[in-house]
RNA sequence: GGGCGUGUACCGAAGUGGACAAACGGGGCAGACUGUAAAUCUGCUGGCUAAUGCCUACGUAGGUUCGAAUCCUACCGCGCCCA
């Protein structure tokens, strides 16, 4: 492919305007007018886990990007790895996770496009599901042979995460070593011109571009996008990690969640999920709720995000209780106690967290602390009244005794 | 195939016959302070129990011992070295 001349081509800045590293600007300056010549769009790759389902918030930078591809006629292919899924774990993190049977995996697959079509443009034109199980099913051991042919030990000890784990003495196993390979061999058997993904697969994705070109195939263009921090303002996030915004997340805990996140982390999340400006000048706080707005606004619907606001002012500046409380009955003959009953409500795992949480002074009943865990209901509670039970700042709920 | 190591709670990591539900760090939870921030400080962090206490737990299965995370045997996993 020549690519010295070209000029730059109008919709460049606006696809990777953003991104951590493509490989290469010039190649994809060339498919992008080569597409415009020919009228036939590029296929724009990106894979999908189908072992765990659920999308958040940082999922979004990616799938944004593919959005604008889309917008711009091109085609999303979305890869459902569910033949890397029935195999077991594909990252090598450091568990085995669990093997998934067809129907989880159908299930998890057919999730996560409810949740990115939020994000995708799901006109069929534009829109295509594959599944690797397709081309990867068939292949016989001699196909494998010749797939791993195209890659050296060194080359896959480049990678990070093999790296530290081999030179940390942890175990790396030699089926991890396919797990790119497979990947690659989807950007084969798709005619992929261009894969995205965070900077955590840069290796894998670039394994594609190699192997369509030992293939006779011109080179897909690997972008990365950075991936978003979670929560806690220093892991990326991830529903693992429990520092994630998912995309179902109702919007009290969208604006809740978003509102908790370290200052410093604001300006990343601005630049990575909105297209509003940052106003480092700003108060903080009025810059959050701004950002947890948008947030809820965009997954809501507009005027959520100001709904959740509002009730998040209450419940957490005013202190007032939530506006909603769900009511909980209690069987008086069978819990008896003051820790019994935060363990009947839901609110501690087991008697001796109930009786520690009490002791610390974390629950309150309509407003009154509790530091006895072995007072009995009967003193507390009225007969068929409501009080409020409070367990910490965020668990809340209303119990009626009988 | 052989040799040497190693396997501990959510994670990392001490402990090498009794005082071990197991130091320490991280994480988590709670309290103080706040902007539900972050940072910081404090406490808690296997289960049952009003409590003395009891039960379960140091890779798995047996054994030695009054007593085992700690010693022995076998097995399993992982690492390193030799072949």
């Amino acid at each position: 492919m020549t690519t010295d001349s070209l000029d730059i081509h109008p919709h460049e800045e606006s696809l990777v305007g953003g991104a951590a590293g493509i490989y290469s600007q010039e190649e994809l300056r060339a498919k992008l007018w080569k597409a415009d010549k020919t009228g036939k769009p590029l296929r724009v790759k990106l894979g999908m886990d189908p072992s765990s389902p659920d999308i958040h918030v940082g999922h979004s930078v990616v799938l944004d990007l593919m959005r604008r591809f889309q917008d711009l006629g091109h085609v999303a292919v979305l890869i459902v790895g569910d033949y890397t899924a029935r195999i077991g774990d594909p990252t090598g993190k450091s568990k085995t996770r669990p093997m998934l049977t067809p129907e989880q995996i159908d299930l998890n697959a057919q999730t996560y496009i409810n949740q990115a079509t939020k994000i995708l443009d799901p006109d069929p034109a534009k829109f295509e599901v594959r599944r690797n199980s397709e081309w990867l099913e068939g292949m016989s051991f001699a196909d494998v042979i010749r797939l791993t042919s195209h890659m050296t030990v060194a080359r896959m000890l480049e990678r990070d995460t093999f790296q530290k784990r081999y030179s940390a003495g942890d175990a790396v196993y030699i089926h991890e070593f396919l797990y790119p390979l497979m990947q690659g061999w989807d950007s084969v058997c798709i005619e992929s011109d261009i894969e995205l993904g965070g900077t955590d697969q840069t290796f894998n994705n670039l394994v594609g571009r190699d192997l369509q070109a030992a293939n006779g195939q011109e080179s897909q263009v690997v972008i990365t996008m950075p991936l978003l921090r979670g929560l806690d303002g220093s892991e990326k996030m991830s529903k693992s990690l429990d520092n994630a915004i998912g995309l179902l997340d109702a919007p009290d805990e969208m604006f809740g969640r978003t509102m908790s996140i370290p200052d410093q982390l604001m300006d990343e999340w601005f630049t990575l999920l909105t297209d509003l400006q940052f106003d480092a000048k700003a108060h903080p706080r009025e810059e959050k709720a701004r950002l947890a707005r948008w947030i809820v606004d965009r997954y809501h619907g507009d005027g959520a995000g100001e709904m959740a606001e509002q009730e998040f002012t209450r419940r957490f500046r005013d202190h007032e209780l939530p506006s909603d409380i769900e009511t909980i009955d209690i069987d008086r003959t069978i819990t008896t106690t003051s820790a019994q009953l935060v363990t009947a409500v839901g609110f501690a795992q087991s008697g001796s967290e109930a009786r520690r949480l009490i002791t610390q002074g974390a629950v309150s009943i309509d407003g009154e602390k509790i530091t006895d865990a072995f007072i009995t209901i009967d003193r507390l509670l009225e007969d068929d009244e409501e009080h409020v039970l409070k367990v910490g700042k965020r668990r809340i709920c209303k119990v009626k005794s009988t």
